[in-house]
DNA sequence: GAGTTTGAAACT
DNA sequence: CAGTTTCAAACTC
């Protein structure tokens, strides 16, 4: 503890003596006594108040900042989950953390990918700052160092996916330079792989596999299984995997073998956890003990900052200062989770002392200012007035810095600002000059910009002028046409340049001043990345007072394009106008925003008339804008970049970060180990206890057993995300609906959503046809040269071999001998069809050729002759949902596949004319959906929610209608009773009858008043009745409306109509009263055809009124 | 049961 | 056009 009392303000009543304050718990624990110099009842209170803060919903923890640890850790480093929008407002967040017991995701958590076009928000922001800290710190920023920067980031990565290059690592990096865990998927640091942090040691991989380079065995780093860039994981001793010592024997023990991964207990992985784990614990038992550091605080407090107790505790932990009441339901501390800890002695303190007493002390020096009082003020983080305060000042700072980053990043002139569009347009600088005292901000857009590939470059004072050869000035060098046109013009200029007459005109670097040709000419762009050799005072040169000047100079701007205007340069401005073809926006005093101004450079802009300065490439729409640096350079670099990942040394050839984990000789392996073959000579592992499909001695044993095992088998989802609709799905994939067996959340594969269902299929089958037809069949070509074919017919188990996977498999490192492969999965072998690699499952059969024939009993079938020439063997496609084909061409020989598309608008002409792709589906409306117009070949899931709940909502109505029509009915009975009776009284009174005696009980006390009364109220019921009719018949009314002109509405379903609502539920009924054609797993089983029937007869009636169908009509019963 | 690996499906 | 990301199952220990 180090706090001063002459840090104390003046004008407290009382010093408190930290320096002494300690904490004791007594036995219950429910209260705590505080010991030491200082009042006792005050700091009491006081910490009490804490106590309660960390509960009581108020700023807690979170606030105070994060273990980077357990933020990384947290925050979803890999890419994708970038895209689940993880809020900071943490009321704003319905996705759960996985590592947090599903808890919701608390605030302050940013999610932030580290690699992934979904990076592009972060690495901006992240890059700006840098880049704003470095004009800041070395008061340049040219593109030289903007390049540099770029190179600095891009070099710590061994990633060389040419796309992933692009990315910059996200903040987890920069704080602390720690990786978190619990990440998917990291890009691999250089330095981890040098230093081997990973599972696998380079010396013992090329030790036992001689001269091989490294291979990755696994291309995806999975962060979950390794801790490594986290210092806590960076492992002293290191041990193998056991797979690894079972492989390499002892050697393998070594240090800097492996890190083993979490399931293996020797793995260290698994060391450092037990060694924390113990640390910890020899740590907590000590007596009356604070806790330590921050980290140590951390590590034992629960994700919610709520206090966490075991829940068999009986009581809360003594060492612990804690009373919260309702810390005694919390869950496991994040940490211990994450460290997979167990459960237990999760008391916790809150904050270490040391940093409760420095909060304390903070909040005391701000008490005056603050008007806190820190007697009855919580002293927790939740201090929120303080909290206030130093918000308030943290936003002066940034507002401060954003002006100065502005000005700094902006030009002299104003910059034009593409994104923003603010410099320009009156009503915004005034807005933000309210907003900011008159300060500008740069846009977002422009303040990244600074970096290649994005849109423009600012434009500093003193920053490098590009060097522009005059006799392109005006000139556009770059358009063939301009010089077919003007030839005599060309040939002055080859004059020019044999007399070497090339003379330069300054001009800046400024976005709209990048003109077609000059800039981007390889002179200048030389002359950009080395801006400060040759010309010196390009050099920059802000002093703060410049930067305080420039807002004034910006602010008496009216209007710019790019040009610098308030630069003092030799420039020929009239070619430049005719050049940029500026003649429309030229004059001074125009603005530069507003999409209304059609005199604005946006507008300007948006008619293509602007281009771009080198290496940028934003900046909206611009279709005629030049390749971006970045763009080149991947263009550039193309070639070397796909041999890299051809090559595939350490990287993926899928975006998955690539690495080795390890190598051997398998073959050598398996002789060694005694690995026993089959016939054909492979390999019989069992790892997997399915024997190989192709171990044809128990072929028939095997699929006898597959048989029985897959009629035994049932299907059942386990989905999550899709509702059961998408291929994912194993039930909708099959053709199923999903069953009682299913554990899925939110499920439309079933009855009740059966028109979402078949919305969904239709979708499917747009796209893939075949989507839910069987995936293996006979390959006739196959069959065909089954030289016998009575024995063919005959031959059973030669059928069965005959039957192939449709598309063929692609797999790359499950061998197809696991159901990974769907060749596998389906029973049959892989076949020239495949594109797997390191196939064990039939392709590779034979000495020749391998991979590019089947093997039928011993003999070989393969296009020997196309194979020869090196034709396309193979070809994976997929198709997308717009009735484009991607595919990849894979050819013998070929590593690397070529991959291309077929054009759902190619010219491919069906037979009568029209386009082949709509023909297609022209067919299948009509063939498979009644003629009925298929809507586009996409859905979303909102879209079913909406139809469904539409449905839902009409099935109410009708179901309101309904009610309301029995009631009446029952009025009208009972009006026409009396209303009859009543007349007959009146005309056969005197008759006497002795028929029903009640009613004539009742009607005798009927009067007239009271007959006039039911008419009126019968007069009423049907009033209200017709408007319901008629506002019912509108909707429908409505609906069809709707659907019939809304074929291209992806919101509406052609067939949202009552009628075919009414219709599919009696189909549903019947079929699943015959059980014939729908799959009722779920439904039959909990139904006895008795009740079924009853509920049938029921649902008739009810359907007759009613439009919709409901789970409770088909389930309730 | 928890964590990891996998390749197809989906998406841009 | 050429990828990246999502997904749920299969797999491992
Ligand atoms: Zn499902
Ligand atoms: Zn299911
Ligand atoms: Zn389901
Ligand atoms: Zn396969
Ligand atoms: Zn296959
Ligand atoms: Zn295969």
């Amino acid at each position: 503890m180090s706090i001063q009392p002459n840090q104390f303000i003046s004008g407290l009543e009382k010093q408190l003596d930290l320096q002494n304050l300690s904490f004791q718990s007594n036995a219950q624990g429910n209260n705590n006594s505080i010991t030491g110099n200082c009042n006792a009842n005050q700091s009491f209170n006081i910490f009490q108040n804490r106590m309660s803060g960390q509960s009581n919903g108020k700023m807690s923890i979170d606030s105070v900042g994060y273990n980077p640890n357990l933020i990384a850790g947290l925050s979803g480093i890999g890419g994708a989950d970038a895209l689940n929008n993880i809020s900071p407002d943490k009321s704003q967040n319905s996705i759960r953390d996985p590592y947090r017991n599903n808890s919701l995701y608390p605030s302050q958590i940013e999610r932030k990918t580290i690699g992934g076009m979904s990076n592009i928000e972060n690495r901006l922001s992240e890059y700006q700052d840098q880049l704003f800290d470095f004009g800041l710190q070395n008061q340049r920023c040219s593109l030289e160092d903007t390049l540099q920067m770029t190179a600095n980031r891009n070099s710590q990565f061994q990633n060389s996916s040419y796309l992933s290059n692009q990315i910059y690592q996200s903040n987890r990096n920069t704080n602390g330079g720690i990786f978190g865990r619990f990440s998917s998927q990291v890009p691999c640091l250089n330095s981890m792989y040098n230093n081997n942090f990973y599972s696998d040691d380079k010396s013992i991989l090329q030790s036992t596999a001689a001269n091989q380079p490294l291979q990755p065995q696994s291309y995806r780093i999975n962060v979950n299984q390794f801790g490594f860039g986290n210092p806590q994981y960076i492992p002293t001793q290191t041990v193998a995997s056991t797979q690894m010592q079972s492989i390499i024997g002892e050697s393998a023990l070594a240090d800097n073998v492996s890190m083993g991964t979490q399931n293996n207990s020797a793995s260290a992985m698994s060391l450092e956890v037990q060694n924390f784990e113990k640390a910890l614990l020899d740590q907590l038992e000590q007596p009356n003990r604070v806790p330590g550091d921050i980290a140590e605080q951390f590590a034992i407090t629960s994700s919610t900052n709520q206090v966490n107790y075991p829940s068999s505790a009986s009581a809360p932990n003594p060492n612990f200062y804690n009373l919260s009441a309702q810390a005694q339901n919390v869950a496991q501390s994040q940490f211990r989770f994450a460290s997979g800890l167990s459960a237990g002695n999760n008391a916790v303190p809150l904050l270490s002392v040391a940093q409760s007493q420095a909060n304390l002390l903070n909040i005391l020096n701000q008490t005056s200012k603050a008007n806190i009082n820190p007697e009855t003020t919580n002293i927790f983080s939740s201090d929120a007035q303080t909290l206030k305060l130093l918000q308030q000042q943290q936003q002066q700072q940034q507002q401060q810095q954003q002006l100065q980053r502005q000005i700094l990043l902006s030009s002299g002139s104003g910059m034009v600002d593409i994104g923003g569009m603010t410099f320009g347009n009156v009503n915004q600088q005034q807005l933000l000059q309210q907003q900011l005292n008159g300060y500008q901000h740069a846009s977002k857009s422009t303040a990244a910009s600074v970096g290649p590939g994005l849109s423009q470059l600012p434009l500093f004072d003193n920053m490098p002028m590009v060097n522009v050869k005059t006799e392109n000035v005006g000139e556009n060098e770059g358009n063939d046409s301009d010089k077919t046109e003007k030839g005599g013009q060309k040939e002055q200029k080859e004059e020019k340049k044999q007399t070497g007459s090339t003379s330069y005109a300054s001009i800046t670097r400024g976005a709209a001043f990048s003109t077609k040709q000059e800039v981007y000419s390889d002179d200048i762009f030389n002359s950009l990345l080395n801006p400060f050799e040759e010309n010196q005072d390009r050099q920059l040169s802000i002093t703060n007072d410049d930067i305080n000047n420039k807002f004034q100079e910006k602010m008496s701007l009216t209007s710019n394009i790019g040009i610098n205007r308030s630069l003092n340069i030799n420039r020929d401005t009239k070619k430049e106008n005719e050049s940029l073809n500026f003649n429309e926006i030229k004059q001074e005093k125009e603005s530069i925003g507003g999409l209304s101004d059609l005199g604005s450079a946006i507008n300007f802009q948006n008619n293509n008339n602007m281009f771009n300065i080198s290496g940028f490439n934003s900046g909206g729409n611009l279709s005629i804008q030049r390749a971006s640096n970045l763009t080149n350079f991947k263009n550039n670099n193309r070639t070397t970049l796909i041999s890299r990942l051809s090559n595939a040394t350490r990287n993926s050839d899928l975006n998955r970060i690539s690495f080795p984990t390890f190598d051997y000789d398998q073959k050598q392996f398996l002789e060694s180990n005694g690995i026993p073959r089959d016939q054909h000579g492979n390999y019989i592992i069992g790892q997997s206890n399915r024997s190989s499909a192709m171990n044809s001695e128990s072929l028939m044993q095997d699929e006898e057993n597959e048989r029985k095992k897959k009629a035994e088998e049932i299907i059942a989802c386990n989905c999550g995300k899709t509702k059961c609709l998408k291929l994912y799905c194993v039930c909708f994939q099959q053709g199923l609906m999903c069953s009682d067996q299913c554990r899925c959340t939110d499920c439309y594969n079933k009855i009740a959503y059966l028109e979402e269902r078949e919305r969904a299929i239709k979708a499917i089958k747009l796209r893939y046809p075949d989507a839910f037809e069987k995936k293996v069949n006979f390959l006739p070509e196959l069959a065909r040269k089954i030289e016998d074919a009575e024995r063919l017919d005959a031959d059973l188990e030669l059928q069965n071999q005959l039957l192939a996977h449709k598309k063929g498999c692609n797999c790359k490192k499950s061998a197809c001998k696991k159901k990974y492969c769907e060749c596998y999965l389906a029973g049959v072998k892989c076949t020239y069809l495949c594109r797997c690699e390191q196939c064990q499952n039939g392709k590779n059969d034979g000495p020749e050729n391998q991979g590019q024939h089947i093997n039928i009993e011993g003999q070989n079938f393969v296009d020997q002759e196309n194979y020869n020439k090196g034709n396309v063997v193979s070809i994976k496609t997929q198709n997308n949902t717009f009735g484009n084909i991607k595919l990849e061409v894979f050819r013998p020989n070929q590593q690397q596949q070529f991959i291309t598309k077929i054009e759902r608008n190619s010219n491919q002409q069906h037979e009568n004319g029209g386009n082949i792709e709509d023909q297609r589906i022209i067919n299948m409306e009509n063939d498979d959906f009644n003629g009925e117009k298929l809507n586009h070949s996409r859905f979303t899931y909102s879209e079913l929610e909406n139809h469904y709940t539409q449905r839902k909502k009409q099935k109410n109505n009708n179901e309101d209608m309904f009610d309301s029509l029995s009631q009446e009915k029952q009025q009208i009975d009972q009006f026409d009773q009396v209303f009859n009776t009543g007349n007959s009284v009146n005309q056969q009174n005197q008759e006497n009858t002795t028929d029903d005696q009640n009613n004539n009980q009742r009607q005798s006390e009927l009067t007239n008043e009271d007959i006039q009364k039911i008419r009126a109220q019968q007069e009423q019921i049907y009033h209200e009745h017709q408007q319901q009719q008629l506002q019912y018949m509108r909707q429908q009314q409505l609906m069809n409306n709707n659907n019939n002109n809304n074929n291209n509405n992806n919101n509406n379903f052609n067939d949202f109509q009552n009628n075919k609502t009414e219709e599919h539920d009696l189909k549903i009924e019947n079929n699943q009263l015959e059980n014939n054609g729908f799959d009722f797993n779920s439904f039959n089983q909990n139904n006895n055809q008795e009740s079924v029937v009853v509920s049938r007869k029921n649902m008739q009636f009810i359907n007759m009124k009613r439009g919709a169908t409901d789970d409770n009509d088909f389930l309730a019963n």
